[in-house]
RNA sequence: GCGAUCAUAGCUCAGUUGGUUAGAGCACAAGAUUGUGGAUCUUGGGGUCGCGGGUUCGAAUCCCGUUGGUCGCCCCA
């Protein structure tokens, strides 16, 4: 006997069943983010490793160990994507979208890969459903982005997760934050753990965050960057909190949030939420005014976000989201059965789901699959009916059965107007 | 990369101190009505007990190894 072939770690198969939870959320997200100005933008799933070495950083986790990359045949090497911003960046500048219009609204859905340990919310192939805008250093475009983040979650009727926001400075504030920070860890090393003393050289910010209590003690006093804001980030930050408020949109300001890509400036935000286990993050992002210069475009700010996929998946419920067909076409006897082939053919034509069964069976068991598949009608064509030119339509919740005369425009009708 | 934990039918699980052909419920299929679903009943198909080795007269059960899943750490959406 042939072994069969398994699927790769941490990749797996999308069902039918769950499927429709994640068109419903791709939906949603055209939707909401088409509303408020969004076109899509498909970039692909490989790009260069340089890419991602640059606008990631060098010394993050994702590129040191988490990347999926390998040489070509050409010797090129690349990468698949671990995140999305830096293909849609690349994009930008790549086809001059800039020349034309500075201000980009973008938003792009897809696989990203990350080469991580598999556990609840946390795939190798993952997928995130993301937005960038370009060229608008106002911070209304920060609250807009928050609005129709939290929007997005509303209207999948997700209330769960909770909108944190913070500011993480700019290259003018953010050194002289990262020296006091350093300064204060380094005197209270002896309290921290393993992993935190560490960080104090690699990144002090994630010390703020550490899940050890001894830690959130030890830096419970620990300066905070929003009292090292320079008077633009400053002022920036407010306004994106004016905004927030003239919305009614409810948020908490987490001065001890911490991001893991490097190019985040001023404004980063996170919807956090307790029923994904260790993973608390759905949807991340912020700014990264120095990004598109970094990659060698031109100086033009951006800000943007990605949800996980998968972790959105978790938190909707999949009630009432299974596909019926709208009739099923049970025939007895082989004339019967082309007749309810042609039948089938046209109502499809009609824009109905209609399903039939194509093995011959009995009646009976024509009309369990009937039953199982949750069909609204059924329609019963038998020799008698052929005969007629008239066939039994039964209305399954009720078990009502009326005849009619077996023409697509007829059946349509009666199928529509229920 | 580190740690914990689990693995028996498609799914959820039972399987006594090691003892004969490894069971149940659900699901699936056929029938009880030779043309009518759901409820009930009957019958049926389906298992390398994750894999490999060891102990033993005998292993799903005990031991070792290994693979896979899950969860946690790290990190992240």
């Amino acid at each position: 006997m042939t072994v069969a072939i398994t699927g790769i770690k941490g990749f797996n198969d999308i069902l039918p069943g769950e499927v429709e939870k994640w068109q419903r959320i791709e939906a949603t997200a055209r939707r909401v983010f088409e509303n408020c100005g969004f076109s899509e933008i498909r970039v692909p799933i490989m790009e260069k490793t340089e890419l991602f070495a640059r606008s990631i950083g060098d010394a993050t986790d994702i590129v040191e160990k988490e990347m999926y990359s390998f040489v070509d045949k050409g010797d090129n090497r690349v990468t698949l994507r671990p995140e999305g911003t830096a293909g849609v960046i690349r994009s930008f500048i790549e086809q001059k979208l800039h020349a034309q219009d500075p201000v980009a609204k973008l938003y792009y859905m897809g696989p990203m890969f990350r080469s991580e340990r598999p556990q609840k919310g946390r795939y190798r192939q993952f997928h995130q459903i993301g937005a960038e805008v370009t060229g608008i250093t106002n911070p209304r475009i920060d609250a807009q982005i928050l609005v129709m983040l939290c929007r997005f979650f509303a209207e999948l009727g997700i209330t769960e997760p909770t909108l944190q926001i913070n500011s993480l400075g700019c290259p003018e504030c953010r050194p002289a934050y990262r020296a006091a920070l350093k300064e204060y860890l380094e005197m209270r090393r002896e309290s921290l753990c393993d992993d935190c003393r560490r960080r104090i050289d690699t990144n002090p910010l994630r010390a703020l965050d550490c899940k050890v209590i001894g830690c959130g003690e030890a830096t419970a006093e620990a300066p905070s960057v929003l009292q090292h804001l320079c008077s633009g980030c400053d002022e920036h930050f407010a306004s994106v909190r004016r905004h927030l408020d003239a919305t009614g949109t409810s948020y908490s300001v987490n001065h001890r949030m911490v991001r893991g890509l490097d190019y985040y400036t001023r404004t980063t935000f996170e919807l956090v939420t307790g029923l994904l286990g260790s993973q608390s993050a759905v949807a991340a992002g912020g700014r990264y005014d120095g990004l598109i210069q970094e990659l060698g475009g031109p100086k033009l700010p951006g800000i943007g976000f990605a949800m996980g996929v998968e972790r959105v998946a978790l938190l909707l419920s999949d009630e009432g989201l299974a596909r019926r067909p709208d009739l099923f076409i049970a025939a007895h006897g082989e004339a019967a059965g082309d007749e309810a082939f042609r039948l089938m053919i046209l109502l499809q034509g009609e824009g109905l789901r209609v399903e039939l069964e194509y093995e011959g069976k009995s009646l009976k068991s024509q009309m369990r699959r009937a039953d199982k598949l949750g069909a609204r009608y059924t329609l019963v064509l038998g020799e008698d009916e052929l005969v007629s030119r008239r066939g039994k339509l039964k209305e399954m919740a009720s078990g009502e059965q009326q005849e009619l005369p077996l023409e697509p425009a007829a059946l349509a009708r009666a199928l529509s107007c229920s």
